[in-house]
DNA sequence: TTGTACGCGTTATCAA
DNA sequence: TTGATAACGCGTACAA
């Protein structure tokens, strides 16, 4: 069964040939310093003989890797993997590879896969960070060696490095003041960890819009949790029972929300009626749920898309170039879940 | 900012401390002949001069890489991310890491993704097969070199590989089978590409049911596509067109089944009262959509787990070991949206 | 218990 | 346009 011939190296090839192997190296290789005829004699003889290239000792000799390493929480998240969809078919028309680790949203997880892709030497790296991860010094391995670290959606501001992401800020914004306008005097929050900038920004354009509209912020209403299922019935239970309860909801994740709406309607509430309920993300689930959930949509694909050819750019770019923060934009989609009021000039999501 | 310092090798090691490069390499990896303090000077002296190990060189020279290629359809299905979360965990915890391709359920991208993987030369090949491949033959790149291939949930009984997966027949069988039970007469089925087994196993299972349950088999309640949710509403339009449209839906997943309802509903049809539906893979939307949905729960993500620990199973074992098929088992959910009959026996799920 | 010396398959360098 | 040779970083057979 097991096949030991020897590999076919082009060391081989070249004997065969009576060449060098430098010659038949760069042959395939299209070198221009090889002429046609031996090009076409070599890369006929590669495949008679079946040969097939090393990549990893390319990579060794060239101190090059064709892989690109990606650290994110959970790969089973509508979003994350989304994202590295999008990571991947950059990556993949670029002719680099992806090796994909998981934090599982913890710290210590997120270092030992830094040291991992180290070992492995990536020619670079795509991170969105863990939950609670506030020492950046595992990444400095990488930039000290120039190996290009590219941080999408969950960022920071603390290491200097290429930043893929959205306006969190404006898209909380946007979403509450949907809610507003849709009569809600009485606006709960579902906020994530304060640790990160994503939701430490979705609540900030949350309470700026309250402000800027001239509600008064009540700190009962804002819930701080991993914004899990269980999480969104727990608070959502929570906020029923204070003495007012809220009239309108904003959950920094569709999850939550959704999971809200399931308790709430449960307990007789009405949605839209006695709460309306944005939530974040554009899940698959928030056109199941009912009424559909109106949310801030990504552009999660694009954003890993973006990530992978910053990588790569940077990667290629032999001079220093300062590093960028790429915002891309979201949008509102209303659906019926928040909406009281018939729609004038909003656009109504499908 | 870049900074190219050359890197740091056993050799910086060994020559800082007298020692020969062999005993530094031996040392860190806790070789038997190496002395118990050489063992802590040297590991310190690693730690002290930041060394970092080269996988890649590692991998050259032992010709073994410490690397599993993942072939999937797309990464960005519920059904699939779970399974290369359970692939992940066990590959990490064994010390593998993971590259993973997506085929985009084509045939071309599926062979030109095993040349990828082959040419990084990686340990081992998890695969989940492109919806139309028929022919098989880049898989005998591994095989021929003793590469351990694994197939997991799609697979095909034509390539002589360890196999993971559930048991469709009689899933298909189970599924159809309490439709009847909820005293459905017509029962529809949405089926998906019959080259793959997957698909043709589950009809099969659904007919099996029919014929045992002496019912009649219509052909034109049987549809294929790609289940989709554009082909979930296509076909249930088809079906409440016919002259006598079905009581009950099995369908072969749940994209397609939650579309089906979203449409059936907007016609005025009630599910499950005129209409019962099953589906397949349990994935998060069949708890979201009202009415929840029965449907056919996978093990996905230890599907992954165990086909990783396969490969590394295979790839540690010397001798050749006969392949093997596991067979993991699968649950029917039972929820609202096939329950017409009060519950006696049968257990509900939440 | 430790060291010497070579090779893994490729590419870079310099020379022809 | 092509070739000879060294080198990438590590592992291991063999010697000591």
């Amino acid at each position: 069964m097991k096949n030991n011939k020897k590999e076919v190296t082009i060391y081989d090839i070249a004997q065969e040939l009576n060449v060098s192997p430098t010659t038949v190296s760069r042959a395939l290789k299209d070198h221009f310093s090889i002429g046609k005829d031996t090009i076409k004699v070599v890369k006929k003889m590669a495949k008679k003989m079946e040969y097939r290239p090393n990549a990893m000792a390319a990579s060794l000799r060239s101190n090059k890797t064709q892989t690109i390493g990606v650290i994110i929480s959970w790969i089973d998240r509508p979003f994350i993997s989304s994202l590295i969809r999008g990571i991947e078919e950059a990556a993949n028309s670029a002719g680099y590879n992806v090796i994909i680790t998981q934090s599982n949203d913890l710290y210590e997880k997120e270092v030992a896969n830094a040291d991992v892709l180290y070992n492995n030497r990536v020619g670079g790296v795509i991170v969105s960070l863990a939950m609670e991860t506030k020492d950046y010094s595992h990444f400095y391995q990488f930039i000290n060696k120039g190996i290009p670290v590219v941080f999408v959606d969950r960022v920071t501001r603390k290491v200097d490095c290429d930043r893929v992401g959205i306006d969190n800020f404006s898209a909380g914004f946007k979403a509450t003041e949907h809610l507003i306008e849709q009569g809600c005097k009485r606006i709960a929050h579902f906020a994530g960890s304060q640790t990160r900038n994503i939701y430490r920004e979705r609540k900030r354009g949350y309470l700026a819009a309250l402000t800027r509209y001239q509600l008064p912020v009540d700190k009962s209403l804002v819930t701080y949790s991993s914004l899990n299922s269980e999480d969104g019935r727990k608070h959502m239970e929570q906020l029923l029972n204070l003495s007012q309860p809220p009239d309108g909801l904003f959950s920094a994740n569709d999850t939550a929300a959704v999971s809200a709406i399931q308790y709430a309607k449960e307990m007789g509430i009405t949605v839209p009626g006695d709460l309306a309920v944005v939530g974040f993300n554009d899940d698959p689930v928030s056109t199941i749920i009912d009424p559909p959930l109106t949310t801030i949509a990504h552009p999660a694909r694009d954003m890993g898309k973006i990530a992978a050819e910053q990588v790569i750019k940077k990667k290629e770019k032999k001079d220093i170039v300062a590093s960028q923060t790429i915002e891309l934009k979201t949008e509102l989609l209303i659906r019926s879940s928040s909406l009281r009021k018939k729609a004038h000039n909003i656009r109504i999501a499908n």
